[in-house]
Order: structure tokens, then sequence, then C-alpha cells
DNA sequence: CTCATATCAGCTTAACTGAAATTG
DNA sequence: CCAATTTCAGTTGAGCTGATATGA
């Protein structure tokens, strides 16, 4: 039995050190994609999404919308995410991925189980199962 | 159950959420202090490292030793840290928290579980304390 | 009038690369 | 000479606030 040592970092702590952790390993995988960790979320997101606003977006990821408004630039003009018009309400401009978002999508999904087995590599399935389940659960509240 | 939407997120992704929706929560929280919750992540690895070079916390965070430069400056500035030389290394000069950086980051804490509460709501007492033991297992590999 | 959406402008912080000095 | 540590300089990305315009 290790000393407790579970109770040294709060939870945010702890989420922190491990995305920083997991940022560093996945950027190193995915230097080679056009589009920085962020902006790979973003369109994640959407992808999961199929549809959404920049300000759904914003809500879903606890930022302002100016600060999406940002990210989305690069995203847009590199032809990653097609842009309609609503027919009922002329102010919204509902956001979806083009067939090159799919596709780089795509891509980064395959290089993921790289990261995770490095990260992971001494838990089990199904402790991997249980950390995504209960990760998810956080998450879902923000969709 | 549910329709296993626990894969639709490569386990990359799904942290990148929670540590947005995490950051946020924390930041509003946590407002008034005077610290980001970048900068207060390097006090509390200071503070459970007891001392530690700049090289070795750009190491535990996967980030560069420049990168840790510019984030130490202002916490040095704010007289949060200490900074002496190394006896035997002439190069080498271990940080600790000085006490005012004890104090925040003691102050801190005792946020923490307020936000942890939010985000938490629905977690069972027992499935906080998985979900905490296995994040600690990933950050662990980079202490 | 008020609220939501979108976007422009300007600012700060947190990362990066490249280069240099110092020490073992 | 080489490797590690620290730091300076310059750059980019990702947040923020404030202001503005438009539409429901």
């Amino acid at each position: 039995m290790t000393k407790a040592s579970d109770d040294d970092l709060s939870f945010p702590q702890l989420i922190k050190w491990v995305e920083m952790v997991t940022r560093g390993e996945a950027e190193r995988t995915m230097a080679d994609l056009p589009v920085s960790s962020t902006q790979m979320f973003v369109l994640v997101l959407l992808g999961q999404r199929g549809e959404a606003t920049a300000a759904d977006l914003a809500r879903m990821m606890r930022i302002t919308p100016q600060a999406l408004t940002t990210l989305l630039a690069p995203l847009r003009q590199g032809g990653l995410i097609a842009r309609r018009q609503d027919e009922d309400h002329g102010r919204r401009h509902p956001l979806r991925l083009s067939g090159a978002g799919e596709q780089l999508v795509a891509h980064a999904r395959q290089l993921s189980p790289g990261v995770e087995q490095r990260l992971l590599e001494d838990f089990t399935p199904s402790e991997r199962k249980v950390l995504k389940s209960l990760l998810w659960r956080i998450a879902k509240q923000f969709r």
C-alpha cells in the first residue's frame, strides 16, 4: 500500500497534469497535421455533433464566442469547415465538417491509439474502459 | 445501457474536453487569485516536490525549458518562489516555494472541492476515488 | 427593449524555435 | 568536444475584455 499519494493533488490539478502530458505526446505524434490540438478538438466536436453554431461550440468548450471565432478562422480558411445560412434565423450560421475536415479527423483518429498506448501502457483493457467512461460522464454535461 | 457513446471520442480528446471545462470552472472560482491556472500548476508541482530545478519542472510538464523560464518569471517576481545556488553544480538553481507561495497553494486547495463538486456532482465517492487514482497513475509516470 | 449571435480590435499568456553563456 | 542548464530574443496560438452590428 503506497502512502495515499492519490490525495496529494486536487482533481483540477490532476486533470491539468494529465492533459499537459497527453497534449505533449499527441502533438509529437501528430506534428505533421496542419492543425493544432485545440483546432483538432473543435473539428472533433463538430464531427460528433454533425452540425453546430459557433455559439454552441463555445458553450461546449466553456470559452467565449470571441475566442471561438479566432479558432475558427484558420479552419474555415483551410477549407475544413463548411458554413451555411440558417433559413429561419438570419443571424445563425450552422457549421459542419467539409469532406477534407472529415478526412483529417479520421486520420487523427487512426493515430490516437498509439498515444493512448504510450500513456496507458500499464492499464488493463478494463481500467482503460472505466477511465474513459468516467471522463465521458464529465464531458457529457457540456454536450 | 446507452449506445456505447464512450467510444465516440479518443482518449486524448476526452482529456482535452474535461480539462477545458475544468479549467473554465476553476478559473471562475479562483478569479481573484494573482496567478493563472498554469502558473498555479507550477506552484503545486513544486510544493509536491519540495525542491526542483526549472529543467525538472519542464520535464514533468512536457514543455520546453524555455517555456518554463517564461512561466517562472512572474512567480519569482511575485515572490512566490525562492531560488538557491546548488553547491556542487554551479549551473543548477534549485527552486522551492516561498512562504507566500505555500500560503497561496493552500488557499487554492481550499477552493478545489467546490470545483470538483460542481463537475462530479453525480459521481459517488467511490467513483471519484477511482477516477483520481487512475489519473494519478498516468501523471506519476512523469514525476 | 432585450437577448443571442457573430465578428472586429487590442491585449495577455503560454507555447514554440533559435541562439548564447556557463558548467561538468 | 559534448551534454545539461539557464536565459534572451522573436514568433505564434489561444485565451480574455470591450465594442459593434444584426436579427428574433
